[in-house]
Order: structure tokens, then sequence, then C-alpha cells
DNA sequence: CATGAATGAGAGTTCATTCAT
DNA sequence: TATGAATGAACTCTCATTCAT
């Protein structure tokens, strides 16, 4: 009988399946793929380890569904930040605070992030283009951004999809140092010092 | 009869030893740790499995040895660069160069140095030191550049390790950007506008 | 639905365990512990290799469970026959008697023992306090049937567990012997004959 | 130039061999067959690993003739001192306490010859027969003793070779109890002791 | 003669995946 | 739908033996 276009089955599967998830993404984060058993994120997620193949076809699948829901988070609520905010400054500095709070309240999805990233990018093609169009769109995003700044002569002439790779590897090393407990600030402090930094590298010198 | 304190045989060893830490480099950078074998490794290196292991004693100590011997190569290339350097911007941009040219140069190393140095820091104990060690000398030596700068005040009063992680965080981002291809300007282009956007970001307004 | 405390899968579980004990012993019996390799003990068990590990940890684990079992029944039926016996002779010749008919039920079993028996008494450590401690039980049981005949006056003053060696190992030899295809005589008619020069040897002379 | 038949080169040669021997019998004696490499006995014997090679054609062959070697030892010394003797109680206590005595002077022969004899007994095919033999030999000298005891009516009528396998079982028993240092007594003291019992248990009783 | 670097077959063990229940 | 016992290919590492020097 289904209610709302779904039939309670869809709804218990997609809860085994976030659930699976939930579990996979803290095995994966504390052992790496490689490490991971899929005994590990069958224990962890509270069921037998056939029944991972009942919602996803392999190993490889779960994890990647793990860090593709991640992303997919990260990205609209850096998207959505970024939209509350009027002018190029505004923007960035959001980009660079949203990600520093989504990591901080994220943290077994970030150490995926970093870990297997570029392992991803640089390894097995199947994946590798679902997850560059991710990173392209974020960096399209913030290109757009520089785009429109320069227009407003608020961020100075420059290839705005270069700057856009620099505020990204800024922020997402940032990332890296907090995850490591290198930076005993704040998220606040350390938004605000990554952007000063990059804001007055990109911005129009008055 | 040893010439100049090394017999020919200790010679032929070493060689070997580079031989196979050579072939080795390859086959992870190509397949990362966990999916090279030793098999492949030993064929890459043109010599049979069980040889490796009179040269290394396991897989995971030639993979470190591996990424030891660049890290290493790296640094002091960079630094030696870096001497030849006057002031605070010579020096950062001769960091900023000096590693895009050397990842240039070695890409088998550093498609290794992004998908597993984080693997390393983050998982398994043992090795973690040393490499955490590694970086911490590269960062000193460009903080120590950095406090130099603010005492001449050519360098904005920040905190010194900070602003030398957004510099490493940069370079390091770009250098990924060019190993994945994005990037179809010259090393020296590349090289000078990174710089620019984090010498603006870091120097004292005039 | 459990049955007496066991449901349906532990009764399977446990039946495999045996089962793969049973062709482990044929096979160690047959080849030796280190001659034997765990292909050589899956096929004999009809299982696929991996099976194993589902059972045992490792080879060795295996192999020393094979010999427990044995030396463990075989204990348990001598020291009962040795019980319904009332005097030493008596007790003696259950000793010798049950032995050597243990043996000749179970070859495979007494191969292994002693083929590794020593092996285990002398190299390796971890296990050796198990198995000395199987011999000194059995020792100890001789032992004190010994010194109770001596206090009866029907076996001579000495000392007790020096003379239980003798008898162990006699007992120990004939059997080898047997096993090794020397010995035309019935079971009987060997356990007669040890017991006999034995007794002589240790019986108070009229 | 050869002398008294031989040159100097086979002399050599033998002399190596027996070095070689001498090593690897303590090699053996420590580790075990299986688990001593040729590394190791080539280590202990100060040779390179080839050189062995030109001795022996296996690392079987060496363990082999390590253990003839001694057994061929045992033996005539064990008939040398029996032959001294006169009647069947003389020769059969010279052979417990020759034995006894050769064991404490060769523990590492005896460490071997407890720990593969019956390795070697039941297993592989080859050498089986010229291990059989020399056991055959020694059991007939025994028996021959005791056969002319029985003529003499100081033996009891019995199977002569199962009376001598139980001579034999019981020393080689015993043997092992010092080997594994559960007797304390004098190697004097446990040859009577032995002798004792067994040739009540076979002597004629007056 | 002596060496020891090189070999490669083969060992024990792991684990993603399947499938009968 | 859920299970988990079973699978077997693939892994790292060992070591007796060979052979160019």
């Amino acid at each position: 009988m289904p209610i709302l276009g779904r039939t309670k089955k869809e709804v218990v599967s997609e809860f085994r399946c976030l659930e699976i998830l939930e579990a996979a993404r803290g095995v994966f984060a504390r052992k790496g793929f490689n490490n991971a058993t899929m005994d590990d994120v069958a224990e962890a997620a509270g069921v037998a380890k056939g029944t991972l193949y009942l919602y996803f076809p392999s190993k490889r699948e779960i994890f990647l569904e793990t860090f593709r829901q991640g992303a997919v988070a990260l990205q609209e609520e850096v998207r959505s930040k970024m939209d509350e905010e009027a002018d190029a400054a505004g923007k960035i500095l959001a980009f660079v605070r949203t990600r520093l709070e989504y990591a901080e309240r994220n943290r077994d999805f970030f150490r995926i992030y970093y870990t297997e990233f570029n392992n991803m990018l640089t390894h097995p093609a199947p994946v590798r283009q679902e997850f560059q169009d991710l990173y392209d769109r974020q960096a399209n995003v913030l290109a757009e951004v520089l785009r429109e700044g320069m227009r407003r002569k608020q961020v100075r002439k420059m290839d705005p999809l270069a700057a856009a790779g620099i505020v990204y590897d800024a922020t997402r090393g940032w990332i890296a140092q907090r995850l490591l407990g290198w930076s005993q600030s704040s998220v606040e402090d350390d938004a605000n010092f990554v952007f000063d930094v990059i804001w007055r590298g990109i911005a129009c010198s008055k």
C-alpha cells in the first residue's frame, strides 16, 4: 500500500541502507578502505555479512556511497551558506568556515575524504569521473563567485579557476591540520585566519 | 679489492637496491600500496620475488624506503634552493617553484606521496612519527623564514607555523592539480601564480 | 529450536569440527606435521581450505587438537580399565593391555603420538607444558598404584616414579613395534608378555 | 702425491665433512630437522651455504649422515663393551650402561635420535630400510645374548627378539627421561636400576 | 674449491563474495 | 528478507637449491 509514493518496504530498506552506511563510515575512517573487512562493517552495523550484499553490490560500493553521501551533504551545506552571503568576500569566508565546521562535525567522513580522495582520483578509472565532477562543481561555484568579484573590482584579475583551486587547497589543508590535532584555535578563528590570508592574496589592493 | 672503501660487491648490491626501489616506485604509483603485489614489483624490477627479500625485509619496508628516498631528496633540493635566496619572498618563491619542479620530474613519487601520506599519518602508528618529523622539519624551515620576514617587516605579524601551513598546502594542492593534468601552464607560471597569491596574503601591505 | 540445550547449528558445527580432525589425523599420521599441508587436510576433509580456518585458528592448532583428543581419550580409557582392577598386578596389566588395544584401534593417532611427542617435549615451549602434564598425570597414576603395591608387599621397594617410567616405556616401545608390523602375536599375548617381564622385574620375589 | 692411499685433498675434504656434520648436529638438535635451515647449518659450520652442497647433495642427506654417524658410533661402542663381558647379565648391563653414558656424552645426537627416529621409520620410504637395519642389527646382538643365556639357563625361555625389544625400549625410554632432566641420579645408578628391573624380568627364577 | 646472490615453487593465511537455508 | 558457513583466489614471505664468479 504505497504512501506518498513509497511503500513501507522501501522506507525500511532505505533506513537499513543508512544504518549500514553510518556503520561503514566509522569503520572505514578508523581502518581505511583496505584494512576494513566486510566482517567489521557487518558487526558495526549489527547485521550479518550476507545482508550487506542485499543492499550494496560490493565493498567498494559501500565505501563509495559512504563517501558520496558525505560529499554531497558537504557541498549542499556549503552552497547554501554561500548563497546567504552577498559579495565575494562573504561567500568565500562562508566557503572556508562551513567546510571547517562540517569537518568538525563529520570527522569520520573527512578522515575518509583525505585518505582516499586522491586514491580515487589517481587510480581506478571507473569511479573517477563521478568524484571529479563533484570537485569541478564545487570549484566552479567558487570560480563564479570570483569572476563576479572581478567584475565588481573586488577581486584582482586572474584565472578564476586557478584562484578557486588555491582557496580550495588552503581550506582542505587546514582541515587536515585540525584533524591531526595540530591546531588549538577555534573553528571560527581558524576560518578567519585562512580567509584573511587568501582574501588578501586575491583581493584588489585598494 | 676495495676501492674508495667500497668493494665491488657493495656497489652492485647498492645498485640492485636502487633498481628495486625504482621499479617499486612505479608500481606503487600506478596501483597504490595495497593493490601492488610483490610479484608486480619483482617483475617490474626484473628479478625474482625472493630476491626482493634479500634487499628488503618486507613489502611495507620497500614502500617506506621508496617514500623516504623521494621525501628526503625533495627536502634537500628545496632547502638548497631556498638557501640561495636572500629574503623571505625569494625563499618562499623558491620553495613553491622547487617543489613544483621536483614533482614534475618525479611524478611517481608524488603520486605515492599524495595517495599514501595521509594514510600514514592517520593510520598505522609505527611509521607515523618518522613522516611527521619530515613534515615538521619542512614546516619549521618555512616558519623560520617567515619569522625572519616579520622581523624585517616584510611579512605581516601572524602565527608563523600557521602561515607556513598555508604555503605548504597551497603548493601541495597545486601540484596535485598539475598531476591530474588540470593545469596547462608552465611550472614557472604556476609557481609564480601560487607565490603571488600567497605572498600578497602574508606580506606587509605597504 | 534448541533441543537439549543445543541448536541444530551447534550440532552441525561440532560435527564439522570432528570431520576435520578425523581427516587431519589421517593426514598428519601419513605425512607428519611438517610435510602435511593445509591443502592436504582440506582435501581429506572434503572442504575448502578457507573452511578449515572457520573451525581452527591455525594448522598448528588443528594438529594439537588432533593430538589432545586422542591423548585424552586414551588416558580416560586406561584409567577406567585400571579402576576395574583391585590390585597392582591387575592394574598394571590393564594399563599395558588397554594401551595396546587402543593403539590397535587408533593407529593414526599413535603414529602421530610417536612422531611428534618428543618433538613437542623438546622443542617449542608454548605447548610443552600441556603435554608434559598429560604424561605426568598418567605417570602419577601408575606411581600411585606401585606405591600402594609396595605398601601391600606386592611390589619391591623402589622409586615408584622410576618404576612407572619403565612400565610406560616398555609399553610405549612395544606399541611402536606393533605399529611397524614387527609383531605377529595377538594384542592379548603381547600385553601378557610385556606385563610378565615387567611384573617379574618389579614384584616382590616370594 | 698419495700417502697411505689418500691424497692430501681427500684428507682435507673429509675433515671439512666432519666439521659440517658436527655443526649440523648441533643445529638439528636445537631446532629439529624442519626448522633448521641451511643458512643455520652453514653459519654454524663457518662456511658458505653453497659449500655445503659440495660435500652433501641435500639437506636431508646432511641430516641423515649426522644421524648415521652417531648411530654407528653408538653401536660400535655398545658392541665393544658387551664383548668385554662374559655372560648375559654382564652383557645386558653393559648394553644399558653404555647407551646411557653415550647419551650423556652425545646429547645433541640423542635429541635428534628421539625427535626424528620414528619420523624416519614411519614416513619416507627411501631411507627407512637403512635405519631399520641399524635397529635390527642391535636387536639381533641382544637377542643372541639372550639366546645364549637361555641355553645356559640364566634367562627364562621366551622369544629372544621380543625380550630384546623390551631391553631396548626400557633403555631408550630412560635416556629420554634423563635428556628431559627428569632424573637426578648418576648414570651408573640409573643404569643399574634399569638393568635390575629388566634382568629380574627375564632371568630364570632360581 | 668456495662463495653467496639469485631463484621460484610452495607454504599458511585472509577475506570479498556466494548461496542454501 | 536475512543469515553466516563455505568458498578459493590471491596474498606475503620462506628456503632448499643452483651457478656465475
